[in-house]
DNA sequence: TTGTAAAATGTAAACGTTATCATTTTTGAA
DNA sequence: TTCAAAAATGATAACGTTTACATTTTACAA
């Protein structure tokens, strides 16, 4: 591989100039500018950016770490990120947790050691202690949460308003006739599931609707399968006539499972879901659901990385996205 | 941030030997690889991969390029290639082409800036191309092409038999008792979207079925999001009682369509999809479908790859994955 | 003890850049 | 013409490792 030794070496120049022409420093003239890009193209030259970070401390590099790869939330935030990013010419590193704290510590760890310039996180469920983060942090390494934040005073986040969301959701279903609804929530351990679970109960609330524990069901991947559960309910509760689930997965399951019962979706239970992924406009019924913004939280997550990256001064900010009522068939 | 040197410092060491610690290398006595793991401790040492990169030429970075990566199957690719890559050490950047040669190629020559030790690449639609790819595969930086790979002499490559799949997805069909099958089709500039077609076509050929070209439909998205094309082709024959799509979310989209349309499945038209995407289990009717085998995919180039990078030589072997029929309700 | 091989440690030069400071060349007003 | 300022270039020391080679220390057979 060509260096800028080389260029040097043919063009005459000093290594300082040929640099100075890579990195489009003004105090340079066209004249030897172009000298070095021919030299440069007929070298077939490439900058080594190890070497380049080495020296000046910066990597071009972004870390990213979320607990799942393959979830269509978090693969569309992925894609925007690394389309904004790639576009300012930074590289991406991704990680994934898968919900332990130990790898999304290893991951950090790693991006330590590799000198990035700056990480995007998403934390997983077991995260409890953010010493790396604030290492980092302390080490002028700008970190920007997204989704999933901590309880942290001073850090950078994006986050969607999961609350106005359920309590949007669940008052459609109110408003749409709904007299006796039931909220299949995520983990407890998940902030977000829970605030979501909240916005649930006060909108019931608001409402006037009785809200009851037993219509809050917080069932692992496993009960949900076997859907003798929900037939207990149904049978149990022939009234309900509301189901609003924290995901769209689920939502399309328990439609999956009603539909089996014969239970008709939506003129005898109306169904509503949270995510607006892809297939849930594809569905029969297609399904009303709460978009939850991967593509902006992605952009403004990224927007906000590079905003520190570039002022001298780390900026820290909240942002809070609103998320959107979209009203299909299902409801 | 603390240095070998400061370390070296610290113990009265000399830094070949604090270094040696660092790469477990056996030439050092237990008692001097303790007192230097103590010092490393207490400074907080962090290795700085970019000078090691620099100096030994190894950077510990594979490249992942793939054409979007909020895809279900691909993104599922790359989960299997992000676990098998972090339990080795190796850190993953990732890239996304859209499709786009151009974009793909500077991806490319990231990487090459970067000095990434190998690259795992599903190229684009568009690429025509791979002069990058050789100057790689030259500078002995191993590449291996999974599902998406061009007509290389050389190279390594994982894919799925498509071929096969469509084969076994039609010959169930008509198992089932189909007589009138139409294939939705891909891209014909995708050619594992072609080896379906070619798949569907002989297994309609080897039973004796008429194969019509009209009976295969290349509809671009905005085409199929329009009900009309469908519903006039259901018009003009209402013999059509199979359907191969070359996607799970196009037969999801199918199945909606025909159901609004007051066509039942599986009782009237049996659909067959291709990719086993996580929803397919979850809709109703659970859609039948080919598994694309994304995780042993990303698995096995992931191996192949490791395998290359340990070796001296650069092995070149090409893969093929047996897909496998997944039988369920709509058929 | 001595001698010698093996084990452990040390020296110092690289890897390809960037950046500070110094030097040379150019420019143009006086 | 001269001279100072501006523009362009150069010399060189880092950045934090690794590694080939040299040296010292240790172990142990003779």
């Amino acid at each position: 591989m060509a260096s800028i030794k080389d260029i040097s070496k043919l063009t005459g120049l000093s290594l300082a100039t040929v640099s100075r022409v890579f990195n489009n420093s003004p105090l340079v003239s066209e004249k030897t500018r172009q000298k070095v890009l021919k030299a440069a193209e007929k070298l077939d030259y490439q900058p080594n950016m190890m070497a380049a970070a080495l020296r000046s401390g910066k990597s071009k590099i972004i870390g990213v770490i979320v607990p799942e790869i393959n979830n269509h939330f978090f693969s569309g935030v992925i894609n925007s990120i690394e389309k904004k990013l790639s576009d300012a010419d930074y590289n991406i590193i991704i990680s994934q947790s898968h919900e332990s704290e130990e790898l999304e510590k290893k991951a950090l760890q790693s991006f330590m050691k590799l000198n990035v310039d700056g990480v995007l996180l998403s934390i997983s469920k077991e995260t409890t202690d953010f010493l790396l983060v604030q290492k980092l942090m302390n080490q002028k390494i700008p970190v920007v949460f997204f989704d999933r934040t901590p309880k942290l005073e001073v850090s950078s986040s994006v986050v969607l308003d999961d609350y106005k969301g359920a309590f949007m959701a669940t008052s459609h279903l109110i408003d749409k006739g709904c007299k006796q609804i039931i909220h299949i929530a995520g983990d407890p351990k998940v902030s977000i599931f829970n605030k979501r679970k909240e916005g649930y109960i006060d909108a019931l609330k608001q409402k006037n609707h009785d809200v009851s524990e037993d219509f809050i069901l917080t069932l692992t991947h496993d009960q949900l399968r076997d859907m003798s559960v929900i037939k207990q309910l149904f049978q149990n509760n022939p009234k309900i006539d509301g189901i609003f689930a924290h995901g769209d997965e689920i939502s399309l399951y328990v439609i999956n499972i009603l539909t089996t019962l014969g239970i008709q979706v939506p003129k005898q239970v109306k169904v509503i879901g949270f995510g607006n992924v892809d297939f849930t406009e594809h569905t029969y019924p297609r399904i009303s659901t709460i978009d939850q913004k991967s593509h902006e939280m992605g952009l403004l997550a990224a927007e906000m990385l590079l905003k520190s990256l570039n002022d001298e001064e780390i900026i820290h900010s909240q942002q809070i996205l609103s998320p959107e009522l979209i009203i299909r068939e299902s409801t």
